[in-house]
RNA sequence: GCCCAGGUAGCUCAGUUGGUAGAGCAGCGGACUGAAAAUCCGCGUGUCGGUGGUUCAAAUCCGCCCCUGGGCA
């Protein structure tokens, strides 16, 4: 059953990889796997650009807006909502397409991650006072004591990695380094994984993006947005973090202009694809490269390629 | 045509009495093991409009030319 290849689409953020994945899930009958961290929350549609009706009703397509904003998904959770949605794909005869530019959701599901206690709640909670307290400094200070070498591997400034590590040694008595060295990554699936790059060229893509976050304003973000401040939610949760929804949010506790906030929301996007695509160059092997934005005149190229190299792999 | 004010990094601009240039924003490179659209680390990327001259030395002083604003005709 673990035969049938897996087949990974990733790029930057406004790279058409989701047209793609739709693309070749139905002609290849395949079911579209999402490997985005915030496309997988229901009530971000919009400022997530996750795909609509037209392009879902092409195929199958999992994990896009199955948890509420209220919960925190993280790369375990996704990781085994995937596998999952992995097997059975393969179980129902069906390739897998993982698409999405969460670099560290990708490395997981291919090189898998360590397994971990989960740590409860509360070890956070102290870990972020006891970081507001003793600032960036002294924490790391006192994070050597127990995790030595996660305290001189991270800057002082690394506030979201310095607190993991402290709650990780807190909570379980051995430091995050050492449950990385001592457990092998136990959640992966197994292969053959095959990887396909969309690169646009940097200018292309940026022009894209500013384009597409400026729709997204006029098409219902703001609205969306405000919805999420109505609920109430914690700004601590992930989906409060998504880009646009900072900066629309900003916008309607009217901090700043809306032609501010579409500007700072286009920039933290362009932002954005720069780090994706660092992930994606260092940390994967491709496969087959598209070095240009998808379009209907990739395709047979790309057909091509899954043709020759992915349907023969197939036991 | 004449008179002003300008022309310095991708953009907006600094630049003392001459010592081959620096801020913000933008950008670029990198890291990454359960928040990752997060969180960090690093980097000025330059025919100082052009050209001749003065000088040991010119973004800076002088001449001429080009361009952009504004004003007067």
């Amino acid at each position: 059953m673990s035969g049938i290849p897996i087949l990974i689409v990733a790029g930057p953020t406004a790279s058409g990889k989701s047209a793609l994945a739709a693309d070749i899930a139905e002609t290849f009958a395949g079911v579209v796997i999402n490997a985005d961290s915030m496309q997988v929350y229901r009530e971000l549609a919009i400022v997530t650009a996750r795909p609509g009706d037209a392009e879902t009703a092409r195929a199958p397509h999992r994990l896009y807006g199955t948890l509420s904003v209220a919960e925190a998904c993280s790369a375990g959770r996704w990781l085994s909502m995937a596998t999952a949605e992995i097997e059975s794909a393969r179980t129902a005869g069906r390739i897998p397409v993982v698409v999405g530019g969460t670099g560290l959701y990708l490395k997981a599901l291919t090189k898998g991650l360590s397994s971990i206690p989960d740590v409860p709640e509360r070890f956070r909670t102290e870990a972020e006072a006891l970081y507001e307290t003793l600032g960036g400094g002294g924490f790391r200070e006192r994070l050597r004591t127990t995790d030595r070498e996660s305290a001189e591997r991270l800057p002082d400034g690394d506030r979201q990695r310095l607190i993991r590590a402290w709650e990780v040694v807190t909570a379980t008595g051995t430091p995050l380094p050492e449950w990385i060295r001592r457990r092998p990554p136990a959640t992966a699936v197994d292969g053959p994984f095959f990887m396909i790059h969309v690169f646009p060229e940097r200018k292309t893509l940026y022009a894209t993006i500013d384009r597409r976050f400026a729709e997204m304003a006029e098409k219902g973000a703001i609205e969306e947005v405000a919805a999420l401040l109505r609920s109430g939610i914690s700004s601590d949760l992930p989906a409060m973090k998504a880009v646009g929804v900072r900066e629309l949010a900003a916008y309607l506790r009217e901090e700043i202009s809306l032609s501010q906030a579409i500007a700072s929301g286009q920039k933290s996007t362009r932002n954005y694809a720069k780090r994706q695509m660092t992930w994606l160059r260092h940390q994967t092997v491709p496969s087959f490269v598209v070095d240009a934005q998808y379009s209907e005149s990739q395709r047979e190229k790309i057909f091509n390629f899954i043709r020759h190299s992915v349907l023969t792999a197939r036991i």
